[in-house]
DNA sequence: ACCTGAACACCGTTCAAGT
DNA sequence: ACCTGAACACCGTTCAAGT
């Protein structure tokens, strides 16, 4: 199985980008792992930016079906609830949660970077639509919390525990952030 | 009034670390700011980790501080609000949550830098608290939320908000996470 | 089409030297 | 004690040149 190179600097960067930082990781490093120059690296890519563009357009892609569907949905529970679903489907997808990792890791360059900053608009609205486009503070703040939920399922447990019981645990948390509770 | 030129050092790091990354700051763009030499800067720090190192430092003094008195409390609900509140004192101390924003916002900082690890293992030990030690995941999580919910009422809630009712928000949607619920 | 070698300006860091 | 000027190796990026 011959995978081309342009993929292989990709996969390398995913991975040289999330352990140790995007800034802390130099394209000689990239290159040297792959046997090639630096300047090979600007053949396939304008960029160390559009690296990151590149490896992250297919999973802006599918968030944006999630939010287009959740857009066709009349607002409530329900639609919550699925959105969540399949928002964390999406973030545990292909067994690692690798591109939405990277930009966890590296909030800095979500900033400056368009790739990042389309993220970060997906994030807000997946958020706006958890709050059911609701403005109070406390519901945006839920609804924030619930998505977070799904993103703590991956580094606040501290056990061993397999995808399907992290994604579990988290959308179990996020649906009790909407249960109305015993009057104190 | 006179600032140290060490003070001075410190102020524009830590607010050009936390608005623009700390790796895209340079200490040219730092030492031009102030009116003085790259060089300079190295007669008052011993590095770049060191101006961050310097300026976390009373800040994890103080978390150090509410990690003991937590310590020393009986488990339980009562702990748990209060410590978070008094985590919430110290988000939102000095009317910026400036050294915790910056932490935030360099996450791949954190990993490497020596200050960075010692503001993780805070973050982590007040979670665990929350978690009043246990291991139950849901626990484990739930606890991470509640912290998050402190962070996350700096920048989750779109409308201008004064910082006490930010903070009045994170404490009621955390306090939220453990109250008991009407069975479904 | 795919890649190299050499050069560019800029970065963090060091150090001898100045006051 | 406090700071400068010049140098160091390394960084992202460019480009003419090779196959």
């Amino acid at each position: 199985m011959v995978e081309s190179t342009r993929g292989r600097i990709q996969a390398v960067a995913l991975e040289l980008f999330t352990e140790n930082g995007y800034e802390k990781t130099s394209l000689r490093e990239i290159a040297e792992r792959l046997g090639v120059t630096k300047a090979a690296l600007y053949y396939h890519f304008k960029s160390k930016d559009e690296i990151v563009s590149s490896f992250s357009e297919d999973r802006l892609a599918r968030l944006d079906e999630i939010i287009e569907w959740a857009e066709s949905q009349p607002p409530g529970l329900e639609r919550r609830q699925e959105l969540l679903a399949r928002y964390a489907d999406e973030f545990f997808a292909s067994n690692h949660p690798s591109v939405m990792r990277f930009f966890e890791q590296n909030q800095t360059v979500v900033k400056t970077m368009s790739a990042g900053m389309g993220m970060r608009d997906r994030m807000l609205r997946v958020a706006s639509l958890m709050a059911d486009d609701v403005d109070d503070p406390t519901e945006q703040l839920r609804a924030a919390l619930a998505l977070f939920a799904v993103h703590g399922s991956w580094f606040a447990i501290r056990q061993e525990l397999p995808i399907e019981e992290r994604k579990r645990v988290a959308l179990d948390v996020a649906e009790d952030l909407w249960r109305p509770r015993i009057s104190p």
